[in-house]
DNA sequence: TTGCGTGCAAAGGTTTTGCATGGCA
DNA sequence: TGCCATGCAAAACCTTTGCACGCAA
């Protein structure tokens, strides 16, 4: 599964077991490098990144992009492909991303794709919106805008 | 349906008619910069992002990343109000935008809404995958990737 | 030894911000 | 007149690249 001639090294066996380790969570190579490094395990950001491209490419991680200009997160994927995983909810207020694991969703996936004749791309699919703590915020206190 | 205390400017009038007369094309900002000088209507760049900042807040213009490295692009949303409360389907084979009309979708949001509060924006949401031409025609002949 | 990997610094690109000027109402 | 808008330059930001050095095999 490795690419030929490519070496093991402990900066990439470093940001793999960090990938695995943080289960689904969305990673940015800075935040990857700073904890590796304040782990004891220091590797350098351009590193990080080379790194997870060449995990993207091996479909190990997934890289996506919320609104392109904060930084690109990064996501273990785990090793089963065709389990549907799970769609992103960004919301526009806090930024927060959250997962939506849900079993109601393979029935939204079988409607597009039954009704719609759409299959779905979860990978790249990002359901803006706004989270239920910003929403009440902004019942509250009218006024209250944020980017 | 203007921000109150705004104003109609030059500027803003030749970037709007400039995103309507070229229909639903994709457009970065350096573009659409750039092909207003060319027609003796110079936009500074800046003022382009502050344009279709408003334009993207009011719903006039939706704004896609890509990669999160290539810039943005900007596209023009029609403006007409039997399009509120639909979904937008985008292959991601062909490129097709297609307009998703459909009574389940009332039940989808109530779904995000009551089992995950989250309130759908459904102007910034797009769902990406593969349309059902796309989808056949990639079975048919393997080996027919596009961007 | 060979050649890939690493990491610093710098470059490349997009988007935002500061600030003085100009224009709308 | 009072704001808001504009646009230049510069900043902020993420990501990539050049290059010398280090390390795996």
């Amino acid at each position: 599964m490795k690419r030929a001639g490519s070496y093991n090294t402990k900066q990439r066996e470093a940001v793999l077991r960090h990938m695995i380790s943080s289960g689904g969570a969305h990673l940015t190579a800075a935040q990857i490098s700073e904890r590796l490094n304040a782990g004891g395990e220091p590797v350098g950001r351009t590193t990080v990144y080379r790194c997870l491209d060449r995990l993207a490419e091996e479909g190990r991680v997934r890289r996506f992009v919320t609104d392109g200009v904060s930084a690109a997160c990064y996501q273990y994927v785990e090793a089963r492909e065709d389990c549907h995983g799970h769609l992103h909810l960004k919301c526009e207020a806090c930024g927060n991303l959250q997962h939506l694991e849900c079993g109601a969703l393979d029935e939204i996936y079988r409607h597009f794709y039954e009704e719609h004749a759409f299959e779905l791309n979860v990978l790249k699919t990002v359901l803006y919106g706004k989270c239920g703590r910003c929403a009440k915020k902004e019942n509250l206190n009218i006024g209250g805008d944020r980017i």
